[in-house]
DNA sequence: AAAGCACCCTGTACGC
DNA sequence: TGCGTACAGGGTGCTT
């Protein structure tokens, strides 16, 4: 499930082939995938933009385009985004293809449909309600604590909030949590300065090592990067995935509960009860 | 403000 | 073998 690590992969594989390149031809075979859910205005707009730029904010990718226009996908479980030279193998779960000008083609692939392309003139009417980047330079201990000050939910539903930081999923806020040793059901405004400026630094550290290594393919496969090839952090996974097993710092039995509606895997000997 | 739930969706795992 | 059910979860929207 691509979360910040996974997207900011996607922005870095698609940059070298993508920037300067421009939309010929758009085939949408789901229209639900877009938003609004209209193909022909939706082709009719993107042909003939070329990519001036690709980023990142939180979870959706942003391509920035010479008609003044914004690209933004949003992955959400399923998504993966393909630069195919070869035709897919699997070709049910494709939900739109792009032409460039080059003739490579970028695929967007969904087998659960629960990810969104959007062509906006003006991004932020989206991206405005993210919270924080958790790599940004102001993104720092005093902030983080700052945000928690008020909050008195349980601090990793917290972490998963959008709105609250950007760009966190399941996978990485359990992982955070295990590396700054908190427990997933501590109250957020009762974390010591010590344990937050932990949190501060386990969230970052997490976070770029996973792109470090190209983010996380589960044994689900559900991500991939843009040439196919599986990221590579699932192996420095410590806590998610790992309920039932030893814990890789104190060999203690890894939990797994359910918070929020989430599965939710924790050391309870590293990360002591509240 | 916080928590819980249904919903969107489909492939996989499991019990019978 | 095959059928029904639970589960996985990012985000939204609703109720409590």
């Amino acid at each position: 499930m691509p979360e910040l690590p996974e997207v900011e992969t996607l922005a870095r594989g698609l940059r070298s082939s993508l920037v300067d390149r421009t939309f010929v031809a758009v085939d949408v075979r789901w229209e639900g995938c877009l938003s609004p859910a209209d193909r022909g205005a939706f082709a009719r707009r993107l042909t003939g933009q070329t990519v001036l730029a690709i980023g990142r904010r939180g979870k959706w990718l942003r391509m920035t385009l010479s008609g003044g226009d914004t690209l933004l996908l949003h992955p959400r479980m399923t998504g993966q985004v393909l630069l195919s030279e070869e035709p897919i193998e699997d070709e049910r779960h494709v939900r739109a293809v792009f032409s460039l000008d080059d003739g490579s083609k970028l695929a967007f692939v969904d087998m659960r449909k629960f990810g969104r392309v959007c062509l906006v003139e003006d991004p932020d009417i989206i991206l405005s309600e993210l919270g924080p980047e958790p790599l940004a330079d102001d993104f720092t201990a005093a902030s983080l604590q700052a945000m928690l000050a008020a909050r008195r939910g349980r601090i990793k539903p917290l972490l998963l909030d959008q709105r609250f930081l950007a760009g966190l999923g399941n996978i990485y806020a359990d992982e955070a949590l295990w590396r700054a040793r908190i427990n997933p059901l501590r109250t957020a405004n009762t974390l010591t300065a010590k344990e937050v400026r932990r949190l501060h630094r386990a969230i970052r550290s997490v976070l770029r090592a996973a792109i470090a290594r190209g983010g996380t393919t589960l044994s689900d496969e559900t991500f991939r990067q843009v040439d196919g090839e599986p990221g590579g952090f699932s192996i420095e996974l410590a806590a998610y995935g790992r309920g039932g097993e030893a814990c890789s710092r104190c060999r203690s039995t890894i939990e797994r509960i359910r918070l929020g509606g989430r599965s939710t895997h924790y050391c309870p000997s590293c990360q002591p009860e509240p």
